[in-house]
DNA sequence: CCCGCAGTATACCGATCGGTACAACACCCG
DNA sequence: CGGGTGTTGTACCGATCGGTATACTGCGGG
């Protein structure tokens, strides 16, 4: 890993943050990284494979906390605290790779963009394995599980929304207990 | 309205939702609308000028039904469902505005989106006047408004996002009730 | 020393971008 | 029928798009 190939990802993962896949300017990459546009081609082939390596790098970490905290301990509070603790540390320090798969959730599946939906999806699929898990010990929730994962990630998509409008603070150390609790519990009580 | 104006902006509308206003091409915006490019220029004066119009003309109606709905009556769970009904029926109704609107928010806040940023403030800050009604007569929510408009809506919008993948029938009576009661009573009772 | 290769810059490709000059158009008023 | 007025198509503008041919650099192994 060159120096001119970490700074074409971080320049890279901050154009297509921006305004998506479509809209990024390879030429803006390139001045970004401060590097030619050869440079960009020869180590990525085109713009649609630098924007797979900037999901397979940027997005490597983020999955790899998010697979491990999805995992089911036993105990549903603790769980989902876990769980949504790391998605709000996630859109705090990643914040660009978080939009970035956000914005490309509401864009068309094109091929190009396949890296970063295949994200999404094993991030969901591993809240549906923690909701289906919990099942088990709670049988009113079945049935449910996908409804709960979407919704979930809903509530905690909004929070990281607050967060980086600064209306909430990321660091508060009462934030991750009170969404966990408003998404069992509700609003009152 | 000429027939011209119409097809422009309802070519617009999807264009702009694809992709969001930066990726664009006016040159498709035109040929989708059978029209030529100095049409769009005569009646809009820029791309700009016709995503404005798009969002005047096809958030008009969507606006007055959330402003509506989001007038408080004095009782937290048919003014919520009322309004989560609404909400869903723009999410499916008016698909690509909604889709448009989401991924506005989530771009940079350039000059040329502000009247879709504008409608996005328009809703939530209806929402949280609907809360701080609510919290007159519930205290215990008082402080929470504007993370419980933006919670309440990023819940939304998950259903929403459930009824576009056809994950959930969006037509079901028991949805708006269910989604409302997860609001208020979370996932547990 | 020099060969060879990975890495990089200059300069360019055709296509498309947002935007426009201009002429022809339909159509209504007189 | 004449003459505007408002609408539209043809053809074009400079700039930028994604992508590339080619040559030059630095550097490690013979």
């Amino acid at each position: 890993m060159t120096s001119s190939q970490a700074r074409l990802l971080a320049a890279g993962l901050g154009a297509f943050s921006a305004n998506g896949f479509a809209a990024a300017s390879v030429a803006d990459v390139c001045a970004t990284a401060g590097v030619a546009k050869p440079t960009l081609y020869h180590f990525f082939g085109s713009k649609e494979g630098l924007f797979a390596a900037v999901v397979s790098e940027h997005g490597a970490g983020p999955s790899d906390r998010v697979a491990q905290a999805s995992r089911y301990d036993g105990d549903v509070t603790t769980t989902l605290r876990r769980l949504a603790g790391t998605y709000l540390d996630v859109g705090r320090t990643d914040q660009d790779l978080y939009r970035l798969l956000l914005l490309t959730r509401l864009g068309p599946p094109t091929a190009a963009v396949r890296p970063a939906l295949d994200v999404l999806d094993r991030w969901n699929s591993a809240a549906v394995s923690l909701f289906s898990a919990a099942a088990r010990d709670h049988g009113n929730m079945r049935g449910r599980e996908s409804r709960y994962a979407a919704s979930f990630r809903g509530l905690v998509d909004a929070y990281v929304g607050l967060c980086w409008s600064g209306e909430v603070d990321p660091t508060d150390p009462l934030l991750v207990p009170e969404l966990v609790h408003q998404f069992m519990h509700g609003i009152f009580s």
